[in-house]
DNA sequence: ATGGCTTCATAGTGAAGA
């Protein structure tokens, strides 16, 4: 099974991406970020007359989570649990026997921002409450943009980017604070092309030039890295016409 | 060069993203 994560920076804007992508690859489980939308204003009936089940939780403007799934998700969950958090962020259900939980970290602005300290706050806070859903759910994947390169080979110029927002030592010990509780990379599980990234800024033909950041990851417990057999990236969507600045990222799980 | 591009909410520009 492929679970995918994507950011597709207005689902208003990507829908046609996304129904090419589902056709096209068939995913079990496909993670979005950033829809930008309503509950009301999502089309449901698009994704559902591609054979697919959705569920999602989405505000005006900003965020909003939704996960595709060929499965009806299961025991579906919103939010971090005990942490009151306006921004629509996490989304999870159990597909076809996998926790599936998907999110959207905060991107933090700058290091000065109070927005970064909320994203320090959010991380921790998804991170304990995960440590209570892994011993519930042993096969858990966490898919999203998570808003952290996590090494310098994760980044285009790691000498630019030294000490910013999304590689700071912080949040890439956030990063490692999730390895800790047995969650794998599953992108490092295999050999990579050098370079490989997921987000490309639109401004500078960041893409053409390859300035990229790999920010996002799925991520799998220790039950679904024994069942892992394939995890990459699909740069196609980024070479379309309105393409999101966000490309998708998957692993292949045997059944 | 603190810019560059895209989206949304708005009907001018401004916020936010990464």
């Amino acid at each position: 099974m492929k679970l995918v994560t994507w950011n597709v920076n207005s689902l208003n804007v990507r829908l046609p991406h996304v129904e090419d992508w589902l056709k096209a690859h068939q995913p079990e489980a496909l993670c979005l970020q950033e829809i930008k939308m309503e509950d009301a204003r999502f089309p449901r009936e698009a994704i559902e007359s591609l054979g697919y089940h959705v569920v999602f939780d989405g505000q005006k403007t900003y965020n909003g989570v939704a996960i595709i799934a060929k499965s009806r998700p299961e025991d579906v969950a919103r939010g971090i649990a005990g942490f009151a958090d306006e921004q629509r962020r996490v989304i999870a259900a159990t597909v076809n026997g996998v926790r599936v939980v998907c999110v959207y970290v905060p991107n933090g602005q700058s290091l000065d921002s109070d927005k970064y300290q909320y994203k320090l706050a959010w991380l921790k806070a998804l991170t304990g409450w995960l440590g209570g859903e892994l011993k519930l759910y042993p096969d858990l994947a966490l898919l999203g943009d998570y808003n952290i390169a996590p090494e310098d080979r994760d980044v285009h110029d790691p000498k630019a980017w030294e000490g910013q927002v999304l590689v700071s030592e912080p949040e890439r010990a956030a990063f490692r604070g999730l390895q800790a509780l047995g969650l794998a990379d599953s992108f490092r599980l295999f050999d990579q092309p050098e370079k490989s990234f997921t987000w490309w800024d639109y401004r500078m033909n960041g893409f053409k030039r390859n300035l990229g950041l790999r920010i996002d990851h799925v991520m799998l417990s220790a039950s679904l890295v024994a069942r892992c057999q394939a995890s990459s990236i699909d740069i196609e969507p980024r070479k379309l016409e309105r393409p999101s600045d966000h490309t998708p990222a998957f692993a292949v799980v045997a059944d």
